[in-house]
DNA sequence: TTTGAAACATGACCTTTGTCATTTTTCAAT
DNA sequence: ATTGAAAAATGACAAAGGTCATGTTTCAAA
């Protein structure tokens, strides 16, 4: 874990999140108004159902955003990392979070109030116009995962998801290995799918020497491969 | 199909779309610049792949906005109404369609070109943030959808599915036929299945008195019979 | 009114995927 | 090092849902 940044301006992270057309008197503002803090593995940030009072700025670290099905199974809609701003969602809709925000390893966070966020916005037009293609991005992403989830086998859907934990996390010094941990249960609720289905299709692609696994360590071997288990088309 | 308004300014549908809290003088720019059309049922307003010029803005009728899954299929992603705006996603993103728009029935649109809309959304931060709204509010739709396509049951999903449509365009002047035609496909489209078990599960439905089918025509008959079914939590 | 293609409907069957039970492994706390 | 709980792995089985084949109905164009 880094030390935490002195000021925003300073930041590592500025010039790679919604905050990189910012005008420098706003982002004096926000560095003026956050709070740092740090999240242990496991914690939460926030909780489904409550009300969100700001924004999270992810300085370093990984976070898990997921929905809670309705017979309790979860659900993760997003992975984020440094330099990612979760919480905006809610803030913008007006209502409740809908999801809750897990760190998935150790984690720094600057928090930014709700008024000071929302006041920046509104007076920042790139910083708004940054915001509009963070919201399209995502409405995006989630529309390709949908048509993904009605439409693909369980087996393309799972090398889809390595695929993507590789380009949102990428890979570890060694350049094969996967830059996080996730549980065989958590990358299942990022597939959509039982978690017996994820261990034994992870087997397969091991059997069939895309990937190698060693606990929670995953390798990816053949990326083409693996690419072309995936099906992709765009 | 009602005649084409004058003027944005006397437009039913101002009030009622993203442009509500668009200063005067922007919906004057908008006006001059807007090009309304036509387009009869089935008529593609824009198709995946291609490059968006503007936005388009519903006046009256009907549309549905769907991805090409990569064999074929479609998959239905949203429906849209009077007062709706689309086209907005990808001229955000600043890249290509992702999904195409086609009339459900005849319909009236204006088009708004892209210097317009970009320009208006930089100038005027009422309209910005009603854009964000909107985008959030896509997101979360989105996000739920993924979560139920993911863990719910067909059943579950049709019955979700068939009080969206009535959520979405309401009823006929009897109060319990569904103001829209769609077929047994962009049904199953919609619901993320095959057309075949569409079908079965509407004649199943029908069985248990929760709806009526007459063609194209779909008669609720017990909505909260069909709400249990749906078996939604929020 | 006829007619032919498309949409709708239904049954049989099979594949995929989920569930449950059980065993093995991992890993952190003692 | 021991150990105990959680996670991972594996097999057997069941259920859900998709596919294919075929028959029926609808509806718009001739």
């Amino acid at each position: 874990m880094h030390p935490s940044p002195s000021t925003c301006q300073q930041c590592a992270q500025r010039f790679n999140s919604v905050f990189c057309k910012a005008r420098e008197e706003f982002v004096e503002v926000i560095n003026d108004k956050k709070v740092c803090n740090i999240y242990k593995k496991g914690q939460l940030l926030f909780h489904e159902g409550a009300h969100p009072f700001g924004v999270f700025c992810i300085n370093d670290g990984k976070v898990k955003l997921s929905h809670q099905g309705d017979d309790g199974k979860e659900q993760i809609i997003r992975l984020l990392k440094a330099g990612d701003v979760l919480g905006y969602r809610a803030l913008l809709s007006g209502g409740r979070y809908s999801a809750s925000a897990v760190a998935l390893e150790d984690t720094q966070v600057c928090f930014i109030p709700k008024d000071v966020f929302i006041n920046v916005l509104q007076h920042d037009a790139g910083m708004a116009f940054e915001m509009m293609k963070v919201l399209s991005d995502e409405l995006h992403r989630s529309e390709i995962k949908l048509t993904h989830l009605a439409q693909k086998p369980i087996r393309e859907r799972l090398a889809e998801t390595l695929l993507f934990i590789k380009e949102t996390y990428g890979f570890e010094a060694d350049g094969i290995t996967l830059a996080v941990k996730l549980s065989r249960e958590e990358i299942a609720n990022l597939v959509g799918t039982a978690t017996e289905s994820t261990i034994r299709l992870l087997s397969e692609f091991k059997k069939d020497g895309m990937i190698e696994l060693d606990g929670k360590k995953i390798q990816i071997l053949k990326p083409k491969q693996l690419l072309a288990t995936a099906n992709l088309q765009d």
